[in-house]
DNA sequence: CCATTTTTGTAGTGTTTGATACACAAATAG
DNA sequence: CTATTTGTGTATCAAACACTACAAAAATGG
């Protein structure tokens, strides 16, 4: 029973897939209004009576690319064995995702908003909220890893947490100002080799 | 003889460097007319006549920046003895100006300009281009390093470089998200730490 | 003194922004 | 069929944007 008006004339996902890239690209306050309905295939009254208005959209965008991208993030922490391999792989897999020609470079969490206008406060917080949640998760997988043995007891799981989550945020910006795979692959690496030390006492 | 007309009513250099702040905590785009001209205390010909266009204020403001905030960065890397104290100051001395209650907080050349919009394209650009240079800077010291001895022959200065500019980054923006100056620093002495895993072969 | 030059404050310019009013189109309910 | 409900396209809204025309003000030169 799809209701009973007359139906939309297009689909809300596709249009919404559409939206996240431009927001990706440009970020919340660069897309206009034109750029998004352009993309998106309508006119802005259809936007504004699917989505509610341009933050709204901005927010539903943004949960959609943590179920599509952030994915395998959630994945690696989850599935690999060690804290170790889960870290290691979150790197691994993020290089692939940012120089992946189908989608803009880099992390649309980490590049969409790190300025900040008057009007655009609350789409800040709400990513600041998102990128604090990244670390949280990594430090959380390195108290299991701690807790199942294969990370040293005495390791900061917070400045573990902290410290892959600065260089995985320095890689995105690095592939947005154009670094190919090779170069992020070497800061990748060059983080994963030195897992040791960052988990060592200090 | 200061010129014949109507001399100016207010320092250049003072409202330079209160343009410079604005820019620093609110971006290029996000920096409005109003915004600035209330910062410096100017009305907006008075900008207009002294400093062109916003991109050329901006751009000013960004050299200032270079020269100011800038300067701690490549003097650690110009008197430090040897390039891993170089990269290990370069660091605390950025972990010590993010967490500057006196001013905005981390990096502005990695945080004013992230995403674009058209018509911000050469700003952007700009800020690209002063990313890389410091990156290269980094490459720079390690390589001089090498040459001069205390970094092994076989370390991949571009990798070293790539690293730590990420890192440094990487840390900008979780300053610019709270973090506090303990944290910070973790991020900081966890990539020191680092050190002779990334300068080793790969 | 008067002429010239430059800056200042007021008050705008046209354009772009995010968001809507409204009439028409297309579906269902009865 | 008619009534109701909802989406679409056109044409716009007020506010904010970067920017500037213009005349009064404040300095120097002769």
């Amino acid at each position: 029973m799809p209701g009973r008006g007359r139906p939309r004339a297009f689909d809300r996902e596709t249009a919404l897939t559409r939206a996240m890239v431009v927001f990706w690209e440009h970020g919340y306050e660069g897309a206009s209004l034109t750029d998004l309905t352009t993309a998106m295939g309508i006119n802005s009254p259809s936007l504004y009576s699917a989505f509610g208005s341009k933050e709204q959209l901005f927010r539903e965008a943004v949960a959609h690319y943590g179920e599509t991208e952030g994915g395998h993030t959630e994945k690696a922490l989850r599935e690999q064995p060690t804290a170790r391999a889960a870290l290691a792989e979150v790197l691994r897999a993020n290089v692939r995702a940012y120089v992946d020609p189908a989608t803009p470079r880099g992390c649309m969490i980490v590049l969409a908003a790190t300025t900040y206008t008057d009007r655009s406060e609350g789409v800040r917080d709400h990513l600041a909220e998102m990128r604090r949640a990244t670390e949280q998760s990594f430090r959380e997988r390195v108290e299991r890893g701690i807790a199942e043995g294969d990370v040293p007891g005495s390791a900061d799981a917070a400045k573990v947490g902290a410290f892959y989550n600065a260089v995985l945020q320095g890689m995105s910006i690095q592939s947005r100002d154009g670094a190919d795979e090779a170069a992020l692959s070497a800061v990748a690496e060059a983080a994963v080799a030195a897992w040791d030390t960052v988990t060592a006492a200090s």
